[in-house]
DNA sequence: CTATAAATGTCGGAG
DNA sequence: CTCCGACGTTTATAG
């Protein structure tokens, strides 16, 4: 990795064009060959980049950063402040806990959560549209889709109300209820929702995992 | 802006549970507090980050990162490779072009594109649940709820949908039918667009330009 | 490779 | 502050 401070300006041609005047920034040039842009705020996000696949020719006083598709990102480099270079190897990588995978697993060992009497009929349960997050059976012998989010919002309320459209066709699943289950729903999700029949159901994530740990303590 | 290369190991707690093994990492600390890990390898993303606004408790070989909503990022450096500190200064930002509002603009000023007689009514036409980005007038009278987007994709058509469904109860514009126009048109958005009798126009934005150039050298 | 959905999305604007 | 939609979204994953 490269990191160099300088006073530059910067131009990006490609899926829009936008240039950014002369000051200091820090330009990252990593081992891929991808190169960063970035101002002294904001954590997430370079003010401009170039993500790899992507060649790196660099002359004197500019440096031109072009990729497959055209695109092009052209570094005016004025005044070096600082130049230095690292050898990082490569990372292990991340190890994540807590996303919509798992929290749809939680509700797979434990569907009682979302409903008295509920069960498991099947997870990803494949339509032509895409799978449903979980597929159950009510007390009455109803199905009922639940669509897991870890937040919950108009898409997930649409994404929903497709596969009901679709399932409710089916003779053999039908009638199907939907559930949009997810750790936070936010209120115009809740609103669309109560539209179309749809029930809420918030989930507390840690809670789940207690539950799950109690379970298997049973054991 | 800080700039720490280091072994180091590294946990996140907050909207999920993250873990990094022991590695060679970048640390980058911003002036506005905020911090960023990144590895050798993709532009835009770091491994790990807390966005301002935040605050940094700073131990011999722990670094604690905390925000308001008690996310917590903590940085275990094991052996520091390189620490320097630059004085950036305020960056003076980015100038855009070519993005959904330029495209709104040029298609504002060239309704024909989207249809043989189309007239506008008005840009970003106000309704309950949002403004109407294109509200225009066909041959026949007919009103046209026009959703302008770079790509469409479902999003766009069921955002559409639910003016079409709002406009059409209006007497004074029923009928009203829709218009999806983007540079780029995803399959799944065309078969639901197709569905609901929605029309998809795709746009070619520099032929659009041209246009409007063509137009301006006219007077 | 394309297409689709998730994301610690982030960011900006309106109310 | 919350809500809402755009983003050079980026990123991962399934087909």
């Amino acid at each position: 990795m490269r990191l160099v401070v300088a006073r530059c300006s910067v131009d990006y041609v490609g899926r829009l064009t936008a240039h950014l005047p002369s000051a200091v920034r820090l330009v990252m040039v990593k081992a891929d060959g991808s190169v960063s842009i970035h101002a002294d705020d904001r954590a997430y996000k370079p003010l401009n980049w170039m993500s790899p696949p992507c060649r790196i020719e660099e002359s004197p006083g500019v440096w031109r950063i072009v990729n497959k598709a055209g695109e092009e990102l052209r570094i005016a480099l004025e005044e070096i402040l600082h130049d230095s270079t690292h050898d990082l190897g490569v990372d292990p990588g991340l190890v994540k806990d807590g996303v919509e995978a798992h929290l749809q697993e939680l509700l797979a060992a434990t569907p009682t959560v979302l409903g008295e009497g509920l069960t498991l009929i099947r997870r990803e349960y494949p339509t032509a549209i895409g799978p449903v997050d979980l597929l159950c059976r009510d007390s009455t012998g109803a199905t009922v889709a639940v669509e897991v989010k870890r937040r919950g919002e108009i898409d997930g309320v649409e994404q929903l109300t497709r596969y009901l459209e679709l399932l409710g066709r089916d003779p053999l699943l039908a009638p199907v209820t939907g559930i949009l289950a997810a750790q936070e729903i936010k209120p115009q999700a809740r609103v669309l929702a109560a539209d179309r029949g749809i029930r809420c159901v918030t989930v507390d994530y840690d809670a789940l995992r207690g539950i799950e740990r109690d379970e298997l303590t049973l054991f």
